[in-house]
DNA sequence: ATCCCTGCAAAGAGTTTGCAAGTAA
DNA sequence: TTACTTGCAAACTCTTTGCAGGGAT
């Protein structure tokens, strides 16, 4: 399926040393400095491969370009809605139980990948504190 | 802060009646269909001013252009990875046991607005049995 | 030998913006 | 009459793709 690729490997490292979720752009410009070959388009076909892997996380944002994050081990994200910050956590969701509701509302048998909390960090909260928050 | 807009009307109309998840390109369709002359980047301008009085929610897809969801009461979503399908579904979360450790780990006290199951639907995972799944 | 990978440049999808004219308050 | 809104077209951001050459197995 995949031959080795050096850029490969480097632009993994990249994301396991890296633990800023970072964006393909930032992924790029870590890149660069260590493979200054490199172009952006193997950044990008190589950030899919990996996802397709499930060697890296694609972290989908409410706002600007997507981020990545090393699958080292499982864990959740929060995600601010206002300001893009993303927060790994540990939560221990009961997925047994969620996945019996899915199948009872859904009438499907859903596999749970991951878990994704969307609000609003203590700083933009205070930022706007005048609002109905 | 705002004025009144027949166009916003019309826009939002369509995404209360149309509980598909539609995404943007889609909106713009079904509201072309009534306001004839209307252009696609009022659509997008609304869209976004919608969200921004929170009447409607943006839907971060995995895959794909965003899609929007009208706010009639307050339920989660289950995406799939694969083919992209949003499934709203029910679930009482605890927020606040959630809340609870979100402060313990972050430090920070974190407003939840919505959690997101990313996960595999029934269809797409049968079209892969023969994978590690 | 064959298939995968690369860099480059160009194209693509989705969304936002500047502008001049029109409409609401 | 001031501030918000519109349609249009152009610009913009992020990502993917076609191609010809190079590298891995």
């Amino acid at each position: 399926m995949n031959n080795y690729s050096k850029q490969r490997e480097v632009i993994l490292d990249v994301i396991k040393n890296n633990p800023i979720h970072p964006t393909a752009e930032e992924i790029y410009q870590l890149t660069v400095k260590k493979e200054p070959k490199i172009s952006k388009s193997t950044v990008y076909r190589n950030i899919n491969i990996l996802v397709d892997m499930k060697k890296i996380n694609k972290v989908k944002m409410t706002v600007g370009p997507d981020r990545y994050d090393y699958v080292y081990k499982e864990h959740s994200h929060m995600i601010c809605e206002r300001c893009g910050k993303i927060f790994d956590f540990y939560y221990n969701f009961n997925k047994d139980d969620i996945s019996k509701n899915l199948k009872q509302q859904l009438k499907e048998n859903i596999i749970i990948d991951n878990i994704t909390i969307y609000g609003i960090c203590e700083d933009c909260k205070s930022k706007n504190e005048k609002e109905e928050f």
